[in-house]
DNA sequence: AACAAAAACGAATAAGCGTTAGTTTTGTAA
DNA sequence: TTACAAAACTAACGCTTATTCGTTTTTGTT
């Protein structure tokens, strides 16, 4: 066949990987065999392990890619000296932003996880729930002022984790929306509520 | 090996089906071999043979199980005569009902339906559109009344969807809250906000 | 006790899996 | 042109998969 031809400024393990999200987003990671995602990418099933060590290392690699974003873009942020609202609000846009531009990789991050083999899981598991504890810290924070409303706020925080994790619907329903508006409707939803 | 012993009042296919669903919540639909649920159910894995007709029937099963649930909940909530919003609370409510009673399939359902065979894959995701359309319809009804707030009528029914469907978390990090209170704080949240 | 139906079993099938080994082709730089 | 490394190829390994077959065991009913 032919060769990996990387597109700029990528490595060919990155196409690799960006083919592999695609495919494991689409049919599931158990679901994808290494010889389909050769075809995809137009060369054979063993040529692949020039550039990887295996199929669960390219699950590793988008499950940490992800996380990392996540877990570095709270940390900037807790730096910053704005009201928890603000954060939240910034939060829950990061989080649209992040689904709508790297899609594949964010579905397989949330949806994939389980299949990563030890030690990753419990390191992922461990990196997800540190994300989640800031959260829920920063919804505590905003109680203990009296500008988020005194309810419990792990259920506040999974709530809003929900909302915006659940934005892989709007790849599929994706009709004639825009981002802004997209974005100004749910932070106004999960912020302020939708009853006048 | 023994024999299938089914719980009261229910059938072998029943108890089949639900022990499919707890391994295809764990592991996925592709990567739980009929083996392995032999092994739960306590028998050659050929014998299940004798009441199913295949490993992809038993996802069929439980997918629509799921759907008619919802489906018959929402029709039967159409013929009652309240406002929009205590509506849109009844269905949060019966979300999270469900959610906690029938975790496995309800989980098995949001997470593995891509791996139905056609025509059930196109007749499912018909089934989930018709609910969805049904709510959207509601949310609009609502804004044209002035009792929720003027924005994107399909951005506010998918948040809240999303929101309920997340739920799954709650069997992950399920503490010491009990059902009421998660009602209360989500309903709260997902129709009042969460901002004093 | 006898019979039929239901449900279990073990063995086998064909297909697909991730991965490895050995070899050949390709690209680059001396 | 030669030499070397990177990356492709073909072929095969050992293993697992869902499912089928023919047979035996268990069950329930007369």
């Amino acid at each position: 066949m032919s060769k990996i031809i990387p597109v700029q400024n990528e490595s060919k393990k990155e196409t690799i990987s960006k083919n592999a999200a695609k495919l494991f987003r689409k049919k599931g990671f158990s679901a994808t065999s290494m010889r389909e995602l050769a075809v995809d990418i137009g060369v054979e099933a063993s040529s692949l392990y020039n550039h990887i060590g295996s199929k669960s290392e390219l699950l590793q690699i988008i499950c940490f890619k992800v996380a990392n974003d996540f877990i570095n873009q709270i940390n900037e942020l807790e730096q910053v000296d704005i009201s928890v609202t603000s954060k939240l609000e910034k939060i829950i846009r990061f989080h649209i932003h992040k689904m709508l531009e790297d899609y594949d990789m964010v579905y397989v991050a949330n949806h994939e996880w389980k299949h990563l083999q030890e030690p990753f899981l419990k390191n992922f598991l461990n990196q997800r729930k540190l994300y989640e504890n800031k959260l829920i810290e920063m919804v505590k924070l905003g109680i203990s002022e009296k500008s988020i409303k005194k309810l419990n706020p792990e259920v506040l925080t999974f709530t809003i984790l929900s909302a915006v994790r659940g934005l892989e619907f709007w790849q599929q329903h994706k009709k004639n929306i825009d981002i802004a508006e997209l974005e100004k409707t749910m932070v106004s939803q999960l912020l302020t509520g939708i009853i006048k």
